[in-house]
RNA sequence: GCGGUCAUCGCAUAGCCUGGCCAUUGCGCCGGAUUGCUAAUCCGGUGGGUCUACCCACGAGGGUUCGAAUCCCUCUGAUCGCGCCA
């Protein structure tokens, strides 16, 4: 959420992002025009509120000297202040309240660099990582690959929960697990400190950290709790340090979340999310930092670091992109994604997602940190470190063998084992 | 689940019983002054708002009242005891 004074000082930067975005500035005026309607419903509230006081002072007084007339007097006099005052705060409110609704809505300002494009189409190249690996056979696409060595079923999943669930069995299931320790130790020797964060989340706690159409789209409500499964540990890691002021000195804080990741991926489908490319329920190792506003940037670019050495460690083949104006979201200021070559698919599919939120969750959440002159808002910043699902896609298309086994990470090995290869599953 | 106690926006606290002027004090932090050697002392600041005045804020929301941190109700969370489970 962008915060109320930009729009009473700086609209025009508010107007020249959504000019950039390619989306309409209707609301951006109607959210100052409600901000002016709240200020006027205000200032007569406390008007009312003065008299009211002045008046209650006045009767303590006048009953103090045992003045029986005059406390009465006043008495009369303001009888139904009270009631004009409740409904002139009433008035304030429900203006705040549209006025914020709104502002919920509007996106947060983009980054300078972030590139001019109307959808992912228009994304630019950052970077290219590692070599396209070559094959002299025709390479399979992943649910080949699960098929064949069974190591995951989702038909069965299918029959006790739903399409898009999955078993993960044998070897394969054995490497997810190397995935996530293997990420925990990257990131810990990076000074990330491993929390695993509760997989549910209220409302209020919610709608500080996402985009609020991803209730509807996204995340899978519990009742009769109204509770909600958590899309990404990015929510309550950053969610973590709601309504706080920090102390500057603990800042940056930075964090690698585990936790399984629930989505409902409402409307997906096609051939290319067949196998566990799209699933409703993944694990994720994320980074998460919480900075002082002057070094978010900095952040960010260490974040991507710490992604692509801990991919190139991985010995894959993947590209880094630039996230257009027109494929950002409403949260981020700036986006990288990476996106892993699949030979089978032969596509280039994201993988990780690196943002910069800069105040626009901590806005929300009243996450601050302690100045000179007074509380200022902290930003946030997430990146994947591994999904495992989409790392596993990626791992196994490109290390696979004509025989349809599959090559392990030489990164990995030492948390297997010292095992090689994935061997197939026996059932 | 049941019952008791509690909740003061950096942390910790006073005020509540008995409603009324200014929400107290300590620590921490920031700024300044002064003396000077790993620091001490003194002064000021340190919740929010259309920020000298004025209004709001004592977990959240309601109620009583001319007036609520204070009295009443509901909710949330913490904590202790009992129950249940491991």
């Amino acid at each position: 959420m962008l915060p109320i004074s930009l729009f009473r000082e700086k609209p025009e930067v508010i107007l020249a992002d959504h000019d950039k975005r390619g989306i309409s500035r209707d609301s951006v005026y109607e959210v100052i025009r409600l901000d002016g309607e709240w200020k006027a419903a205000l200032h007569e509230m406390e008007q009312s509120r003065r008299q009211r006081n002045i008046a209650a002072k006045g009767i303590a007084a006048a009953k103090k000297s045992d003045d029986k007339e005059e406390s009465n007097r006043i008495m009369a006099e303001v009888k139904n202040l009270g009631s004009q005052i409740s409904e002139l705060d009433e008035k304030a409110k429900s203006l705040a309240n549209q006025r914020d609704t709104l502002r919920m809505r509007i996106p947060n300002i983009l980054h300078d660099s972030v590139p001019e494009g109307v959808d992912e189409s228009e994304n630019t190249q950052h970077s290219m990582h590692g070599e396209k690996p070559v094959f002299e056979f025709e390479p399979k696409v992943h649910n080949e690959l699960i098929e064949q060595n069974k190591w995951v079923e989702l038909e069965r999943a299918a029959k006790i929960a739903g399409s898009r669930f999955f078993f993960l069995k044998g070897d394969l299931a054995r490497m997810e697990l190397a995935l996530q320790t293997f990420a925990i130790d990257f990131l810990g020797e990076r000074g990330f400190t491993l929390v695993q964060p509760p997989v549910m989340m209220n409302r209020e706690a919610y709608e500080g950290v996402t985009d609020l159409n991803d209730f509807e789209t996204v995340m899978y409500g519990v009742e009769p709790d109204k509770l909600y499964m958590i899309a990404t540990s990015e929510h309550p890691l950053t969610a973590m340090f709601m309504d706080e002021v920090i102390e500057p000195s603990l800042l940056p804080i930075k964090m690698v979340g585990v936790s399984p990741c629930f989505r409902r991926e409402v409307g997906a489908h096609g051939l290319s999310d067949r196998g566990i490319w799209r699933v409703h329920q993944f694990t994720k190792i994320e980074q998460i930092i919480i900075s002082h506003p002057d070094d978010s940037w900095s952040h960010h670019e260490d974040l991507l670091t710490n992604c692509t050495d801990l991919w190139d460690a991985l010995g894959l083949h993947y590209e880094v992109v630039n996230i257009c104006t027109g494929d950002m979201g409403t949260v981020a200021a700036r986006k990288y994604d990476l996106e892993a070559w699949l030979p089978g698919a032969k596509a280039y599919k994201e993988i990780v997602s690196c943002s910069n939120c800069t105040d626009y969750q901590a806005n929300r959440l009243r996450m601050r940190y302690r100045t000179p002159d007074g509380n200022a808002a902290v930003h946030t910043l997430n990146s994947t470190a591994v999904a495992t699902s989409r790392a596993l896609v990626a791992i196994i298309e490109q290390n696979q063998m004509e025989d349809g086994r599959v090559r392990i990470p030489e990164a990995l090995q030492p948390l297997m084992g010292g095992k090689k290869v994935l061997d197939p599953c026996n059932f």
